[in-house]
DNA sequence: TTATATTGGTTTATGGTTAAACCATTCTCC
DNA sequence: GGAGAATGGTTTAACCATAAACCAATATAA
C-alpha cells in the first residue's frame, strides 16, 4: 500500500527472519543468542569484566545480566569472583571451556554474517549500513509527542490479573 | 573493522533503537507493541479472527497468544466468543473501547514509521526495501550446517538450576 | 461406525527483557 | 570523620516468547 512504510516492513521481516536463524545456528552450540553475546562481551572485556559493564556494552539493563551470567556460570562456562579493592563488584572469567566454546561459536557467528550478506555487492552494503546509522541518530533525536494525537489519556493497567 | 559485518550490525541498531521508541510512544497508549500487534490482527481478521489465525499472521506461536489475549481481555478492549459450529474454536472481536483505541494508536503508529523515515528520499527506501526482501529471501533458504565448524557436540543443557 | 489423525486452545517449563525497589559498598565533600 | 550521593549487584513483578505436552472437539478413513 504505502511503499515508504512497506520498505520498512521488509527491515523488520529480514531483521526477525536472521534472528531465527541465528537463534538455530547457536542453539548447535547451546546458546542461546543473549547467552552468545554475554560470553563475547565478557571476553573483549578482560581482564575487568564488570556485570555492570557487560551490560552498558549491550544496552541491557543490569539485572537482565544479572540472570544470564548466573546460567552461564551454572553450565560451567563462567566464573564470577569478588574484585579485589571493590567489594561491590565482582569480575567474570570465562573458564577453559567457555573460552573453547566461544571460540567456536564466534566463528559460525562470523561466517554466518558473511553468509546471509554474499548475495550483495560492497556498494549495496555500504549504502544500507549508512542509511541504517543516519537512521538511528534521527530515532534517538526523535520527539514522538507531537505524533501522539489528543490520546494519551489512558492509564498504564493498574490491577493484575493472570 | 569488516565494513560488511559493520553495515549489519547498523541495521540491527537501528532496528533495536527503533523497536525502544516505538515502544515508549504505545505505552502513552497503554499497550505495548505485541498488544497493539494483536489487535490490529483481530481487527484486520473480522469477522473471524480465531486465535490461531492471529497467531499464523503475526508469525508468533499459539501460545503466545494465548497470554496476550487474556490481558487484552482483562484490560476490557476485547472480547472472546466460543464459535458456533466449531465447539474448539474462539471469535475475538474488540470491545467499542479496544476499537477506539486501536484507532487512535493507529494512526500514531502511522504517523511514527513516517517520520522514521523523512530523513530518506523515495530512491533510498525503495532501495533498502528491495535488498532487505532479498535478503530475507536468502536467509529462509540458507543452509546453516556448512557454517558450524566440527562444533555442535555440545548437547543442550540439561540440569535445571535457577 | 469406530479407530485414528488433525486441529484449536491452554498449560508448563525455560529463558529473555524491563522498571523499580532494595542492599551494601564506595565516593564526595563539608 | 561523617552525612549523603552515587555505584555495583540482586530481586521482584510484569510481560513476551518458545517448545512440548496436553485436552477437547472435529475430521478422516477404514
Amino acid at each position: 500500500m504505502n511503499p515508504r512504510r512497506d520498505a520498512w516492513k521488509q527491515v523488520v521481516t529480514a531483521y526477525q527472519t536472521c534472528t531465527r536463524r541465528y537463534a538455530e545456528m547457536l542453539g548447535h552450540f547451546g546458546l542461546t543468542i543473549p547467552q552468545f553475546d554475554v560470553l563475547s562481551a565478557v571476553s573483549a572485556l578482560q581482564p575487568e569484566a564488570l556485570p555492570s559493564t557487560v551490560a552498558e556494552r549491550l544496552l541491557v539493563t543490569r539485572g537482565n545480566i544479572t540472570g544470564i551470567l548466573k546460567r552461564l556460570e551454572a553450565q560451567g562456562l563462567l566464573r564470577r569472583a569478588a574484585h579485589t579493592g571493590d567489594g561491590r563488584a565482582l569480575v567474570c572469567q570465562l573458564t577453559p571451556q567457555g573460552a573453547a566454546l566461544l571460540q567456536r561459536a564466534s566463528a559460525a557467528a562470523a561466517a554466518f554474517i558473511e553468509a546471509q550478506l554474499s548475495p550483495f555487492d560492497d556498494p549495496t552494503v555500504a549504502m544500507v549500513g549508512n542509511t541504517m546509522r543516519r537512521m538511528t541518530q534521527h530515532l534517538m533525536a526523535m520527539d514522538v509527542t507531537p505524533l501522539l494525537g489528543a490520546a494519551e489519556i489512558r492509564p498504564p493497567p493498574s490491577g493484575t490479573l493472570t
